[in-house]
DNA sequence: CGGTATCCTCCGAGATACTG
DNA sequence: CAGTATCTCGGAGGATACCG
């Protein structure tokens, strides 16, 4: 497990799904196909600039699928790709654990209060 | 999965484990017990500071153990708590896919300079 | 509607020096 | 040896305006 490729892989995983918006619009796209605006309605404190950015990356990175209906008014629709399904089953984990460590933190916090 | 809670739970455990430093910390960890030097000999490009810094939030969040032996010079032991060891499966299926992914992208740069 | 283009802010992280 | 204490800076991320 120590060992140097291990740890790379590790890293090559945060910078691809890591950052302060990426696990959040994954997350949103494991819902379904979603236009644009749609996700931001569904994540109000995310600025367009920035949601149009981390979109761009997941899709040079063969995540996520931009399809783009050449119309007016425009309409583009975002969705995983068949290999975007399998960060499915690594939020999955980090969901878990996420949901366990807070529990942990309410029970600890709890115990100081008494 | 769409739910608020698993997405919270993501970004927990983003925040416990994310960054540049903790996953690689972490990593060694899992190596069993070690000193302060030897976790900065390992890592030669971080600073004293941010291993430190980093250290003293992972055991703040009761992943990490710190052990001070009081004698001079100095020696102080850091090692996974029983609870720590949990993020070991995390870790895991971060780094299979993170090397699914490294080799996907090799393919893809193989196929362009075909 | 779904973006660019600029400009700006803030803080994560590095460099360096000092210390019990 | 295992740390603090400052100072500094780049770049991630935000605010705002404009565009096809």
């Amino acid at each position: 497990m120590g060992d140097l490729e291990f740890k790379s892989a590790v890293e090559t995983t945060l910078k691809v799904i890591g950052g302060k918006w990426k696990p959040l619009i994954l997350c949103h796209l494991t819902e379904g196909v979603k236009r644009f605006g749609e996700l931001k309605r569904e994540m109000p404190e995310i600025t367009q600039k920035m949601l149009t950015q981390q979109l761009r990356e997941l899709e040079k990175d063969g995540i996520i699928h931009r399809k783009v209906y050449t119309q007016v008014p425009p309409k583009v629709e975002y969705s995983l790709t068949e290999y975007g399904q399998s960060i499915r089953e690594v939020l999955d984990v980090m969901s878990q654990w996420g949901r366990r460590h807070q529990k942990r933190m309410r029970e600890m916090d709890s115990s100081i209060t008494k």
